[in-house]
DNA sequence: CATAACCCAAACATGGTTGTTTGAGATAAG
DNA sequence: CTTATCTCAAACAACCATGTTTGGGTTATG
């Protein structure tokens, strides 16, 4: 789904807007998913006409923000080699994954409010994926719990890295100490009960 | 305007109303957190002015309601003997939580929008407390994880419960399976990692 | 039954948001 | 330099929600 970047008949100043608009929807939006058009547009730096000039409403606005939001998400994750030690490669998901919700859970929130439930988990699919696909394969090897499905495992997953980054928001839980806690605790959530 | 606490001249058809209206604001803000004025007056069979007239303010009307919500809850919280084994009374007061955590969801999401995070967790209070001291009374006897604090376990307690009341609202899990499948899952989370 | 308490619909004031229009001015690109 | 593109402030329209006021009707209660 590569958009053409390059319109032949826009204006650089106009590609330029439109990217610090996103941008700044993303800011704005992960600050507070009720942050108006007109706050968005001062974030931005440009009017509020220019902003429906390049977003001809709130809803295709909040889901160009989202797509931005995948993609940087995606930046982060694609590199990550998890074919290794399922346990491993959970670890490392988590580490760095947690980052990510804690940055987007506000936009997430916008986006539900905007597009629907459904809509976001069809952004979120692929990012989902890779997490039901490594629990799957650590099931496969014996080493996850079997015991319950790959998509209640990936659920909890995401639970638990939603409830830290709400933690970290009301400043109960530090960054170092999620950082500590969170690999430990996904790591009992998916490990075989004794 | 005249804030008469204990109205001994208080008609019982406005006492009637009173509740009805607090019984509305908990139904229809649970299924919707932003539902207006008007709609709850209109499911609590009132009008708009008779509503105003108990609550002067939207805000005051979602602090009641969070009041009402909390004493529901409580009424099936406490009774529960916690007394026992740290595990089955974990896994009673899973079993229990899960299905006040689905319904009062949308509410708590109301409170936190209109009263703040805090406020809320004020009123939380009790019943995290509840689930804190058993977490901390299972580590005591060594039955629960101690490498982790009490307090991050009571949060991935509630971060698992409003999880699972998510995929349920998302018609992704069924209320059985989640029966089954938040005890195993919570016992996991709070065992001692081998 | 007398009356104070209560209910209610309609209308009003206020403020916020979304989205649009206009017309004049700035600027990138050929 | 010329032009199509772009920006922008101001104003406008439409909507929705919160609260308030008014004035006439209803009902509990003593």
């Amino acid at each position: 789904m590569t958009t053409d970047v390059t319109d032949r008949t826009q204006r650089v100043d106009a590609q330029r807007n439109r990217a610090a608009i996103i941008d700044a929807a993303l800011a704005c939006l992960s600050a507070n998913p009720r942050a108006s058009m007109a706050e968005i547009a001062r974030a931005a730096g440009v009017g509020r006409v220019t902003l429906y000039g390049h977003f001809s409403s709130r809803r295709e606005l909040v889901e160009a923000a989202s797509v931005q939001a995948i993609g940087r998400a995606e930046v982060q994750l694609a590199p990550l080699d998890l074919d290794g030690d399922p346990r491993e490669a959970l670890r490392l998901l988590v580490t760095t994954s947690w980052r990510l919700v804690d940055d987007f859970q506000g936009l997430i929130g916008a986006a539900e409010q905007e597009l629907g439930a459904d809509r976001v988990r069809e952004h979120h699919d692929e990012t989902m994926l890779r997490v039901r696909r490594l629990m799957e394969r650590g099931q496969a090897s014996g080493q996850f719990r079997s015991d319950q499905s790959a998509d209640w495992l990936t659920a909890c997953f995401f639970a638990i890295l939603h409830g830290a980054a709400t933690e970290i928001r009301l400043g109960r839980l530090g960054e170092d100490e999620a950082d500590r806690l969170l690999p430990d605790t996904i790591q009992a959530l998916v490990s075989v009960p004794a």
